[in-house]
RNA sequence: GGCCCGUUGGUCAAGUGGUUAAGACACCGCCCUUUCACGGCGGUAACAUGGGUUCGAGUCCCGUACGGGUCACCA
């Protein structure tokens, strides 16, 4: 009764001689760090060995079910360059690649392993909640010893049921992990546990182990939280009498020293951080060494580099936890690592929701940024004093280091806003002159002139460039404007 | 609680029996400098713990503590 040419047939549609491994996620509508993370990690496995990197979609939890979380996914992949070969989006040999399409599939697994000996349909109703100490647990259920002919009449009654896998209750299983090494359980720890839901369609556990097999899947890479479960997939290989994949079991990315990060914590997921102006190059460098370290000292990485260096062997057992610090130092890395351009049409509209005057030139602003910007989202305070003059303390005018002070910069001031009414062109060299030329008929220091110009201009302490530059962004008009409000100021003292 | 796994500075981590225990972030100091930053130089700071094995242990073994995972008709 059961139509063995077809698991023939399927077999056969298996690829052989190349690596082959898969992200399979499911759906939930945001890409979590740690997600991110193993997509990366699954994707250079396959590339380092110039073999086929698939995205399954998992999907067999129906009241999980996002609208448009699967494009989330596909949106998240492309952007960090990690292009699958085969997907529900671009096909491929072996598919369907969603898994609520492939839901006969399972079916027929799961009679050819109640055909063997490997699993057995099981009548008893749901949920015993919680405590429940029964000794139900475990090889006890007593579905577990129906006789076929029993469990095919009550079938047949229309009995609902489960699928559940037996496991041996004596002996002990090993598998072997490529971070963990081989790990041994006693039979007896492990449950029968359910393969096809009552609903029909199959568990995570299930599914994952036929999904992987008839993909040609041969690196399974997955969170370690599937590291218990392991010892249940290599019985069901066995049973099945299947090749075993190589697993390769990563520790979760941590928020702190004992929680995973979590949406709900409100970590931010990837699309959080693009959002708050991290790029994307910058975030797959860290995560990528976030719980793998290279070989060498070298700690920034393109993806071509990736593919070439990366390797199982450095990825670590325990759990890391991520450091926002130092994202924003690789971020700022990349930002200042990029064209001028570039980083100019990237922080465009950042400088934008500061700098509302469109008389100021966004360009000019991000050349003095690109050095000094961590994250996208910082720009706008940097330049708040663009638009509008900030109120300010006088008190602001006293640099040690400048030997600037209320009674220098009020004699600075007086000097220099005749000195720049009369400068013939408003560009950086003639205002770097006459300032120069003004500290040494004054016989001071350079600073001692610039200190106080720049801090009238902006009204702040710390700005994005020095006195040169902030007036010539600011215009000469408003330069001197703000050089005589400061005049006044002092003047009042 | 049972089972499994983990533990090198605040963080990421190198290290596979013999090292002054790398490097990076963060932090501190100095230099450069028209502020801040960048850059350069330097500094503080670690092998969870107790027993073994060994001439010698961060590296091997056992215990303890702490932490994590799992024990769903969720993935």
């Amino acid at each position: 009764m059961i139509d063995h040419s077809w698991f023939e047939e399927m077999e056969a549609r298996i690829p052989h001689g190349e690596v082959r491994t898969r992200f399979a996620p499911s759906p939930t509508g945001y890409m979590h760090v740690g997600n991110l993370r193993t997509a990366l990690y699954t994707y250079l496995i396959a590339r380092h060995a110039h073999g086929k990197f698939l995205l399954r979609i998992e999907d067999t939890d129906q009241g999980r079910l996002v609208d448009g979380a699967v494009d989330v996914i596909y949106k998240t992949l492309r952007e960090c360059h990690l292009e699958h070969d085969e997907g529900p989006d671009v096909g491929g040999p072996v598919g369907p690649y969603v898994q609520t399409e492939r839901r006969p599939f399972y079916g027929k697994y799961a009679e050819l392993l109640i055909e063997r000996g490997h699993a057995y349909r099981c009548f008893c109703e749901k949920a015993e909640s919680e405590e429940d100490s029964g000794e139900f647990d475990r090889g006890d259920d007593p579905c577990r010893s129906l006789s076929p002919e029993e469990a095919d009449r009550l079938a047949s009654l229309g009995k609902p049921f489960v699928i559940r896998q037996r496991i041996p209750h004596e002996g002990t299983t090993t598998f072997h992990d490529e971070i963990f090494g081989d790990i041994t359980v006693e039979n007896a720890t492990l449950d029968d546990q359910v393969l096809i839901k009552r609903d029909g369609l199959p568990t995570y556990n299930f599914a994952n182990v036929i999904d992987d097999h008839m993909m040609g899947i041969t690196h399974v890479v997955r969170g370690s939280e599937y590291l218990s479960s392991a010892p249940k997939y290599n019985l069901l290989y066995e049973g099945f009498g299947w090749e075993i994949p190589r697993y390769v079991h990563c520790s979760p990315v941590m928020r702190d020293a004992h929680n995973k990060m979590s949406k709900r914590h409100g970590d931010p997921s990837y699309e959080d951080l693009i959002a708050q102006g991290f790029l994307t190059d910058a975030v797959i460098n860290y995560v990528t060494l976030l719980g793998w370290s290279p070989k060498g000292e070298q700690e920034f990485f393109t993806m071509d580099e990736l593919k070439e260096c990366f390797d199982l062997a450095g990825i670590s057992k325990s759990p890391a936890i991520f450091d926002i610090e130092k994202l924003r130092y690789f971020n700022s890395a990349y930002i200042r690592a990029m064209s001028p351009e570039a980083f100019a049409a990237a922080a465009e509209p950042w400088i934008r929701k500061a700098v509302k005057n469109e008389a100021i030139d966004a360009a000019a602003i991000a050349a003095l940024l690109q050095q000094r910007t961590e994250i996208l989202s910082e720009i706008p305070e940097k330049l708040d004093f663009f638009d509008a003059l900030p109120e300010y303390s006088t008190e602001l005018f006293v640099h040690k280091k400048s030997k600037s002070d209320e009674q220098s910069s009020l004699e600075v001031l007086r000097a220099v806003i005749p000195v720049f009414e009369a400068l013939e062109s408003w560009d950086d060299e003639s205002i770097l002159n006459a300032m120069v030329a003004l500290a040494e008929q004054m016989e001071a220091k350079n600073a001692k002139v610039m200190w106080p110009v720049r801090i009238a201009a902006a009204g702040k302490a710390v700005t994005p460039g020095g006195a040169v530059e902030i007036c010539r962004i600011l215009g000469r008009e408003e330069t001197l404007r703000r050089l005589r409000i400061a005049l006044e100021k002092l003047e009042a003292l």
